[in-house]
RNA sequence: GGCCCCUUCGUCUAGUGGUUAGGACGUAUGGUUCUCAGCCAUGAAACAGGGGUUCGACUCCCCUAGGGGCUACCA
């Protein structure tokens, strides 16, 4: 009995753009095999194509996947045994491998132009026949070869393919025959000297003992010609398992014109980390016929390759703010607060001009109250005197904030002036002047209120309907016109406290002004 | 053009020869409520088409159609 051998898988990213949520499936699925297995999980970086390489990208693909929390255990950074883990510090490693394919007959040089080779295809085409490399350069003579090398004439190394038929075994769609004339003589070394894209993937994995190869749907049609490779340098083969594809919801490639297409795009909206991820083990996969809702830990515990399926699956926006709602909703109060903070910072909520005075904090429990307090002390923001009311607000709101990307739109009126207003509301609750009677006296009376607390405002505005023997309702509406600029809104009286006397008073006023300044009918 | 992959409600999916084809998102209707959300109740909604195999096909085979990928000195 040999000991099992470890699992080694790897994402390998080439770093030309953000890390597409494509990619980031990938990458998730090899993460989640690695940790389900007790494996490893290797990053690598692909940038053997010198043009459409840079650094930024570079940069913003380890971003991206640290903040997706999907940690490597070798790779850039961090290093590793069978480093470097960037291919273009690898160059030696492709030379010495594509030497020995040359030494083996398995390989060879070829010194056709780009323009000749163009012309070929454009024959083949022409006459019906699949554009292919016709080989012209396979049989060349050493020392013609050698002199050409010499006089530094430009060349590439091709693959010696030879005839017969390439089955790919993939643990998710089975047994794929290929016949290799379809593969064709392909590229192994550009004139650079850079190595293409299929062969340093097979040196890289196998060098890097790499058991897995899980990646995309897209990478299917390579995989033969990858085999071969293994075959002629006496490289074990790895277990191939393709995922299918993510669609935009028209079920033609995700790109940027359905939206959103990158992690950090996705994470600047402001959707929860493990919202996302769970969503997006979804695509392609299912545990069984029910569960849906996954943290990182059950992930890790419920995923099979197995499980995963063979058909493309379409983005769908709709059921992603589903889940990620599903995560925001299980998150404590204080989570929610510290996460609600940050965002309405970073988008500018808190205007140092807007104060709120006269509320209380009554409306939290003293579990609650502690936490907030002892948040506030060790928060260093300059904001931080909003957190006691901004806890308020995010547990009166309840179920109602659904995803941490609303808060900024959805919480303005509380801290600013200027918060997205809804005209259809305007038109239909504050235009009469009836109504404009009713806030100006609701107005007197709350400015009067000595405590200025949820129930004693409730008591306060039923009172005065009573008074005014109008129903509670007639007055409740256009208040929260009046506050919130919508029509919907939590409980009003709670909205009243929570804006505090002057706020509201100032709000009531600008809605009775609003009223009369409206054309006469 | 050639080769390869894929095809269950609008979407994500469960399903592996005999099921009222299940769930979720979204959606419709009714109830509760100061609005909304929520909650409760109730709906609509799918096996791409055609041939086989079989006593019996969503399930197995073939064809067609549609979608996707590869066919680069991109990855």
């Amino acid at each position: 009995m040999t000991a099992p051998q470890q699992i080694r898988v790897r994402f390998a990213p080439s770093p030309t753009g953000y890390l597409h949520i494509g990619s980031a499936r990938t990458a998730l699925f090899n993460w989640l095999y690695a940790r389900r297995m007790g494996g490893a999980f290797i990053l690598r970086i692909e940038d053997t194509d010198a043009v459409r390489s840079t650094e930024t990208s570079y940069e913003a693909i380890l971003d991206a996947l640290q903040w997706l929390g999907l940690d490597w255990d070798e790779g850039p950074l961090i290093g590793g045994p069978y480093g470097p883990y960037v291919q273009s510090a690898r160059q030696v490693l492709y030379h010495n491998e594509v030497q020995k394919l040359i030494e083996r007959g398995k390989a060879y040089r070829c010194f056709c132009t780009p323009g000749e080779l163009q012309e070929m295809r454009s024959d083949a085409t022409e006459r019906g026949l699949p554009p292919r490399y016709d080989g012209r350069c396979r049989n060349l003579p050493g020392d013609e070869v050698e002199r050409r090398v010499m006089q530094k004439a430009a060349n590439v190394i091709r693959f010696r393919m030879p005839a017969g038929k390439t089955r790919v075994y993939d643990l998710i769609r089975g047994a794929i025959p290929f016949d290799n004339v379809e593969l064709d003589d392909f590229v192994l070394i550009k004139s650079d000297g850079k190595p293409t894209y299929n062969f340093a993937a097979v040196v890289d994995d196998a060098k890097m003992k790499i058991t897995h190869v899980i990646r995309g749907d897209d990478h299917l049609s390579n995989t033969p010609k990858q085999v071969m490779i293994y075959k002629a340098l006496d490289y074990p083969l790895p277990k191939f398992a393709h995922l299918p594809m993510i669609l935009g919801s028209d079920k033609t490639r995700l790109s940027k014109r359905h939206g959103a297409a990158s992690v950090q795009e996705f994470r600047r909206i402001g959707y929860l980390r493990d919202g996302l991820v769970n969503y997006l083990a979804l695509l392609g996969w299912a545990f069984d016929d029910k569960t849906e809702f996954f943290t990182r830990e059950n992930l890790i515990k419920k995923f099979s390759l197995k499980r995963v399926g063979k058909n493309p699956a379409a983005f769908d926006p709709d059921k992603l703010n589903h889940i990620d709602g599903e995560h925001f909703k299980k998150l404590s109060l204080m989570e929610k607060v510290v996460l609600v903070f940050d965002r309405l910072q970073e988008h500018d909520v808190f205007p140092s001009d807007f104060n709120v005075s006269e509320w209380s904090i009554a409306e939290l429990n003293d579990r609650e109250r502690a936490s907030v307090i002892e948040r506030k002390e060790t928060n260093n923001s300059h904001y931080r005197d909003e957190l006691p009311r901004l806890a308020i607000i995010i547990k009166v709101m309840g179920n109602r904030l659904k995803n941490l990307k609303d808060a900024p739109n959805m919480l303005a009126y509380y801290f600013k002036d200027e918060y997205p207003v809804d005209h259809r509301a305007y038109e239909e609750h504050l235009s009469n002047a009836n109504t404009a009677e009713h806030l100006k006296a609701l107005a007197g009376e709350l400015w009067e209120l000595e405590t200025f607390d949820r129930s004693t405002i409730e008591k306060v505005a039923r009172g005065l309907a009573e008074k005014r023997g109008i129903s509670a309702a007639a007055i409740i509406h256009p208040c929260r016109v009046a506050l919130t600029g919508k029509s919907v809104s939590p409980d009003i009286f709670s909205v009243i406290h929570l804006l505090g006397k002057e706020k509201t008073v100032q709000r009531l006023g600008a809605a009775v002004d609003h009223i009369v300044g409206l054309p006469k009918k």
